[in-house]
DNA sequence: AGCCTCTCAGTGGTCTGACCACTTTTGCAC
DNA sequence: GTGCAAAAGTGGTCAGACCACTGAGAGGCT
């Protein structure tokens, strides 16, 4: 049994421990279904609130998964399910905090599009050229371009094969940073440079060339980066 | 943008709104404390037991602290403080996900050790020696000498002074997965070859010399990758 | 007065039991 | 067999009580 020692660690706490050791442990499964919560209270010998509370916990970082009337479930656990806590991120911070995700992802796009040139199925590379035409094309709305080129750089990731590379990568995506960017950029009339970053990826993507695409998108967030520093900079100027 | 017909929302799920509705207006900023769960619950007229899972989801997220018999206040919302997330990721994902999780870590500590060697403060440095001395001298226990390893690396990445890169790299670095390739390393008698590799990456941050830190930081890294290619592959041997 | 201890009100943590909303299964009528 | 309605089961919510802990003020000691 556990330790005769119950410390100080919270009941809801102890609970939440117990359930991840029943799926690490492999007890259940991804997809499983975890038994009832009255059953579990009963099992750890805790009350329902606190039962409840663990597996909010849990439901919470993407986990687990309720399903009114039908029970609880393992998630499929796959990276993916866990990029919430860094789309709150994106919610809450500021401009210093945004300069700090884009020097991330100046980091992890140029390895992950150079991976991806030597990686990505003929499929992915076809989805690719599909949505740099949505983002070039004659679009109906901002939004559209702003979806299709989240789309793009999520395929690009997506193509290394790596969800977890993915699943990161997203997460340091905000939309409403991304939608600012296209903004800001349409105003000062520079998109067709944006464009042109993508076209030199996608060039990159198709003739299987890792450095190229390391050097196209290492420009492209640069270039982002860049603008930021500047927005950040008349911001200050204009808020004092 | 998200639907403001209340229709089909939880009410659990409304509360985390309001509330994180609070932080983002202002209502209460960072370090600052929040009403009573009892004032809350029944300010958005919802049960006790709602509110204080809809404070437990933020908790978990970082967004939140509770503090027993003192309050509920704001975290500083640093980026570190939502971490749990990625770290949950590697205790509770299998094999698979822990391969993906060192391709990525491949990715981000080359280049964040690159750029600590370019960075980093005589004082970062310093401290990065002195973890060094704790995990090459005579440590009492095992826990110790992880314990450190995390530390050097959770150091080194810090020196780039990027804390949201520190936070991301943290997330990938499971204190669970560092303890196996210890034991694993000790048990094979390579940890010599662990200790060479951090001795090398101290060095060229010593020296200021990005590209030997990148090379001895993905030396490091892949050696770690291939002994958990073995490993998977004997476990799956063994299992079958 | 100044300092220390100790009580006590306030707050989060846990428990219990009830009822509601939804899903899945059961079983009856056709 | 098919279709549908009832019922059983499960997560969601609510209410009220008590426990564990913190912080501050009351009271006593030096």
């Amino acid at each position: 049994m556990d330790g005769s020692d119950s410390e100080r660690t919270s009941v809801t706490r102890r609970a939440v421990e117990r359930i991840k050791e029943m799926i690490s442990s492999g007890e259940v499964g991804p997809g499983q279904r975890l038994p009832t919560e009255r059953d579990l209270s009963a099992r750890l010998g805790v009350s329902r609130s606190s039962m409840r509370e663990a597996i909010r916990s849990l439901t919470t970082l993407g986990v687990l998964e309720a399903r009114h009337g039908a029970g609880v479930y393992v998630t499929a656990l796959r990276p993916a399910d866990l990029l919430e806590t860094f789309s709150v991120l994106a919610e809450v911070s500021g401009g210093e905090t945004l300069l700090e995700v884009l020097q991330v992802r100046r980091i992890i796009e140029p390895a992950a599009t150079a991976l991806a040139a030597a990686r990505a199925t003929d499929a992915d590379l076809e989805r690719i050229g599909a949505l740099l035409d949505r983002i070039d094309g004659d679009p109906a709305t901002a939004a559209d371009t702003v979806t299709a080129d989240l789309g793009f750089h999520q395929a690009i990731v997506a193509g290394t094969g790596n969800a977890t590379l993915a699943a990161v990568n997203d997460g340091l995506s905000s939309r409403t940073f991304n939608a600012r960017v296209w903004a800001g950029h349409r105003e000062a009339g520079f998109t067709d440079a944006l464009r042109e970053d993508h076209r030199r990826i996608h060039e990159a993507l198709l003739a299987r060339d890792p450095e190229a695409a390391r050097a196209a998108a290492t420009v492209h967030v640069m270039r982002v980066e860049r603008w930021l520093t500047a927005e950040l900079a008349t911001r200050e100027t204009r808020d004092r």
